[in-house]
DNA sequence: ACTCTTTATTGTAATATTGCAATCAATAAA
DNA sequence: TTTATTGATTGCAATATTACAATAAAGAGT
């Protein structure tokens, strides 16, 4: 159906597919990596870093936004992006915890 | 239009999106957790486990199969499902790389 | 007030994803 | 051979995502 049956599986399972999720389209990488780099990090830098419409970089902020992984500040007319400190700590927790499961038994396949 | 414009960007940015990607539903982690957790791994058994229906499970195992993450031997009728070890470490390295960044300038925003 | 710059929003088209009923393929058991 | 049993595949409907043109909103500079 296109949605996803979210009620039939544990909060963390959830946050984590949120998490994984919004780091999964190279767009969105590529915005953080960038945000990483830079001191200062407007998004018309970003519209002419990465090779896409303003409107789709807004859009991927968006999402990146909502999930409170960046934050950004007005000054004047342009918007100073930054990756939030906090949120990224949390999200790197919760994937680093998911991601370090280890492979009980190398000889079932 | 629905579709990513992987070419703009790098390989390996692609290949973090895509790994974050298959992560990003929780039937999928929910998966995972429970080939991490079992010996023996069936297919019949995540249909129980998770409330999904037959062909939705055997979809989301045939993506995590493509890329590389679990591995599925014929057993008779059934088929044992297991996580692939050396995929899952090529995997954990490189998100965690990505994870890793730090917020450099905590004073911008 | 007008104009420019910057970012957000809206609307729309194309494609992808999720989910399941129905069905198929293959082996096992009788 | 017939009859389960198990998992994959197909076909379809509903929803989500990606991308961008057009436009709006808001402040800066003239």
């Amino acid at each position: 159906m296109g949605i996803s049956k979210t009620e039939i599986f544990t909060e963390e399972q959830n946050m984590l597919a949120k998490f994984a999720k919004v780091l999964g389209h190279p767009a969105r990488i590529a915005i953080l990596e960038y945000l990483f780099k830079r001191e200062t990090c407007v998004c018309g830098d970003l519209v002419g870093e990465i090779g896409l419409a303003q409107p789709t970089i807004s859009q991927h902020l968006k999402e990146l936004k909502q999930l409170g992984l960046i934050k950004g500040t007005i000054e004047g007319t342009s918007v100073c992006y930054c990756v939030d400190k906090v949120a990224w700590a949390t999200m790197k927790r919760a994937l680093n915890s998911f991601l370090n499961h280890d492979v009980q038994n190398p000889e079932c396949c």
